[in-house]
DNA sequence: TTGTATGCGTTATCAT
DNA sequence: ATGATAACGCATACAA
């Protein structure tokens, strides 16, 4: 087992003191060009690292910000998580992140893991609008910026980074309206904050369109369990089958739920576009290899995460934290494919 | 701004020396129970949060454990994290993920940063065989155990935990040639460990059929971008039906390389499983949604996190690493579906 | 039972 | 140009 040196171990062997040592370390003008050149060299040779922990004891910067997202493994997510991790290593900070399950409990427990462990700033995606209100708060109070993305329709004031997901959802509406469609059926998960707007823009469409919502063309799933999901869309279309009521498309809200929805389609024998047309958000990076190929609402996944990491930096290196904040709202694109194209 | 308030803090308060008040707050016998009382009490009250860089840099332990993977955003790899997660929040262990993205340049570099940063513990899934062999193993001297996953045939000397990637694509390879196909295309990407093995198995299999290999029927892609694979495969399967080689099935070796072949053969309006059967490695969590469903070698990746998690906690609690490591294989499940039944 | 003193490794201030 | 010293917040050996 090798020991790692230390600054101390170095003065002693240079027969220098350890302020020498550091200052050369860090190319001090106070220092010597030779005694740098000597300092340099050693520390190299012994491959020496500096400590990382007794620095940041000592600056009090952690050099980490602190990720909270609803769970990592989601292929959105994890998009997202990209685009941060990618703008972090330009700025040499690490991140350490967390998941809530979409449960505010844990939401809770992970910002107090973060806030114990010392972070610089929080980058989260809430659970729900107003979720642990109170904890973020005290964090920017105690010094910590935070910065939503995602769903960024939380009451905290600050920077928040997403996209505009009633304007989306009109466009992708009025794409199948466009194609004749007329019965649309909407299925979404349970509010986490996003969907309410996605809902709003659907039916802002339709009322453009005079056409008038139809709860029966309205199904809300409980996000999370795959299986329950398709259960719900099984036992909807069947029930709508059985009321002969026409369903000529499918607004898919969330990813899942989207992809899905083409499997439960295909294994009922459901001519996809044919008799339902089905567009839906969704970031899956095979949208081609789907049955038949799913035309979605992309969002700008990496964009999203680097903007909000580069928001909260702005506010970390900034002295007098400003008062005003922005909603940052990026463009999504509509991509049509075999799934809506008669 | 509110400050955090230290055990200085509490002591002068209280007029309490710091010791006393440090170890009241970690229940020591030494402490009377009404001074543990009043101390505690106040803490609560005053929302006390200790200082977790100062008691690292006391300890030297930094309850931290770094994870190298080549990309967070694979579905296979998120999946793992999701496991290591879980392993590691019952732990009281953060994680600090870093991409190689299948570089060995920056897998040095993750590394490199990680053991600056401070870690316990280090699991990485190597870029290739014997990646930066020596920085894994100054690391394992200076007393941070490494454990590998996924990518288990590094020449490093630790515990490793994988799958038995050679049995499993036999077995992939069997039920093809069980269904009665002959001319398998093999797709795979460039070596990345794992896959050399999977072609073996395939290979062993074929051996045992009294069925002879046949290099036409073999394509390597590069690993890494959609539209290179995509048109590799395109390509090759042009080139076949240009020579009028056959082929019946498709063996993908990958996650992306299986699915976007289906996508690429829905495109080319060739009849999966009629004319062509694909079987491949996978952790897509919509298979049923893929044109048509596939037919999947499925890793355990959740299990593989976890069980990687707890040895390296094994070896990081054990005072004396023994030097006897294992390589942990779990268990694949195949699991047939549309695109090889007949 | 409580308090004092020291050190973890670094940086920063103030001598020399 | 170099060095001595204190401090960051905590834990702990030792003293009282």
């Amino acid at each position: 087992m090798i020991e790692r040196k230390t600054l101390k171990d170095i003065a002693k062997d240079l027969k220098l003191s350890v302020s020498t040592v550091s200052k050369s370390l860090s190319d001090s003008y106070e220092i010597s060009e030779s005694t740098k050149k000597l300092v340099k060299e050693y520390a190299e040779k012994h491959n020496y690292i500096p400590n990382k922990v007794a620095r940041t004891l000592k600056t009090g910067k952690t050099n980490t910000i602190g990720v909270i997202v609803f769970n990592i493994s989601s292929t959105f997510i994890s998009q997202i998580l990209d685009g941060i991790h990618k703008a972090s290593q330009l700025e040499k900070y690490d991140i350490i992140i967390m998941q809530s399950r979409d449960d505010v409990n844990l939401e809770k427990h992970a910002i107090e893991v973060l806030r114990i462990r010392g972070i610089d700033g929080l980058l989260i995606s809430p659970v729900s609008y107003n979720s642990n209100f109170n904890q973020l708060r005290d964090l920017q109070d105690s010094g910590i910026p935070v910065v939503l993305f995602d769903r960024v329709n939380h009451n905290i004031e600050t920077h928040k980074v997403g996209i505009d997901n009633k304007l989306s959802a009109y466009e992708a509406t009025k794409h199948l309206l466009d194609s004749g469609k007329k019965n649309i059926l909407h299925i979404t998960a349970k509010n986490i904050g996003v969907t309410a707007d996605r809902l709003l823009g659907f039916k802002k469409c339709l009322k453009d369109h005079q056409i008038e919502f139809d709860n029966n063309l309205y199904l809300e799933c409980d996000y999370g369990k795959h299986d329950e999901i398709e259960q719900s869309i099984t036992k909807k279309l069947k029930f709508l089958k059985s009321k002969n009521i026409k369903v000529d498309a499918i607004f898919g809200a969330t990813d899942d739920i989207t992809t899905l929805t083409l499997g439960i389609l295909a294994e009922m024998n459901i001519d996809v576009p044919r008799e339902i047309s089905v567009i839906g958000f969704s970031n899956i990076r095979i949208p081609n290899s789907l049955n038949p190929s799913l035309s979605t609402v992309v969002q700008p996944t990496e964009e999203i995460g680097m903007v909000a990491f580069q928001k909260l930096l702005e506010i970390i290196n900034s002295k007098y934290p400003k008062e005003e904040f922005e909603t940052i709202e990026l463009k999504t694109k509509l991509i049509p494919r075999k799934s809506t194209l008669l």
